[in-house]
DNA sequence: AGCAAATTTAAACACTTGACTAAATATGGT
DNA sequence: ACCATATTTAGTCAAGTGTTTAAATTTGCT
């Protein structure tokens, strides 16, 4: 008689609640009456499933990180020789198209991709799971790549190359609104993602001379 | 008899103290008190002086503005013959440099580059006032440029290119306190600033096969 | 069906927020 | 020095915040 199926269900109301108005309405302005409003479901269930209001924004942030933790860059770089030029151009390749993937592709909720970078505004629980549970295991895996593809490259100089492969995707999913409403669209094309990434793609294989592939 | 002279003190102490509020904590956890205490004025000066606190945020937003519009990319352009492709990429580079000393120079108060984008994030009156003033002007000019450089790219294509080129910029400021604290930086040095210019510059220039410049 | 435990509910709590008011004070031209 | 007025001050307001409480209800095993 541990818990009963009810509970699940009004945890998971309220998870998929506040990660909506989350995306709408910004991290700092979404209000535990909001969230119980819209997920249908008393202020108190808040409290009793969550303890707090940031137990709950911690389990919406851990929603978006598991389906990243599912993914990890490990897989996507095994075979692969990185002291090989055209493995190193595959390598670039796959990172980006992983990543967008995992920012741009529907089958996870709309709000995921509003929502993540947020947390990296502000200091917190919130940015802390995010960094070190994502952020660094990643880029320390993209710094080391980067760093075989030209072993001259000091860490801050990897760290740069780094952002600023990661940052077009992180501007196209945490300014979505305002960015759509620039390109006068109601969501992204397909073409469209696909044609950042090939930007992204070929700018960095270019840049270090390596194989377009 | 018209205004006094401790009327623009108290006004540019409230600006200031807002502007550095909103670095510190977020556009939306500032309060009217929060900023009458920095400044060492009483609160109700907030609402005499700007009427509401919108009113407030509308000037602090218009002093970053200012400094924008005072180097216009035309500016950047001018002498440039946009059909020339030597020319091209030094109009690449101007763009590029342009931005990262409005972002980066220490010409300006702190708060400015982590003010700025923050407005990007919540629809209102502060992101229309950036938007309209400096966001589509200075894109529709990028956009130019970059369709001269490639007659064949659409719009949303020539977009997707200015943002690519924009972003790495953005993320560094908006997200500085996350950025520096993965560089273990306690602020960008002139160093790292310029080989992220380098990387943005040649990265595009390389992808357009354009004189490296 | 009965019953103990899990869950839901509504009301109240103390606190912060932005805004307003009327009185007190400071300013600068005469 | 005077005085009209620009500015500052302190106090109050209603509305909204996250949290707590105790009672009511639902759940699932015996």
């Amino acid at each position: 008689m541990a818990t009963y199926r009810s509970s699940e269900v009004t945890k998971n109301a309220l998870i998929e609640a506040a990660g909506q108005l989350i995306a709408d309405l910004g991290l700092s302005c979404v209000s535990v009456r909001a969230i119980a409003m819209l997920a249908q479901e008393n202020i108190g269930t808040i409290h009793y499933h969550f303890g707090n209001k940031e137990g709950l924004l911690v389990e919406v942030i851990n929603k978006v990180i598991e389906r990243w933790e599912a993914v990890p860059v490990e897989n996507e770089l095994a075979q692969l020789d990185l002291n090989d030029r055209h493995d190193q151009a595959v390598a670039i390749r796959r990172i980006i198209e992983r990543m967008s993937r995992l920012i741009f592709s529907s089958e996870a909720p709309d709000w995921h991709r509003q929502v993540i970078y947020q947390v990296m505004q502000h200091t917190g629980i919130l940015q802390e799971m995010f960094r070190s549970r994502v952020i660094t295991p990643e880029n320390r895996q993209t710094i080391h790549l980067l760093q075989r593809i030209d072993p001259s490259l000091s860490y801050e100089q990897a760290y740069a190359h780094t952002l600023t492969i990661q940052s077009a995707l992180i501007v196209h999913a945490d300014y979505q609104n305002a960015v759509l409403s620039e390109l006068s669209m109601a969501d992204y094309s397909r073409e469209y993602i696909a044609y950042m990434e090939n930007i992204l793609i070929s700018q960095k294989q270019k840049f270090f001379d390596l194989p377009l592939v």
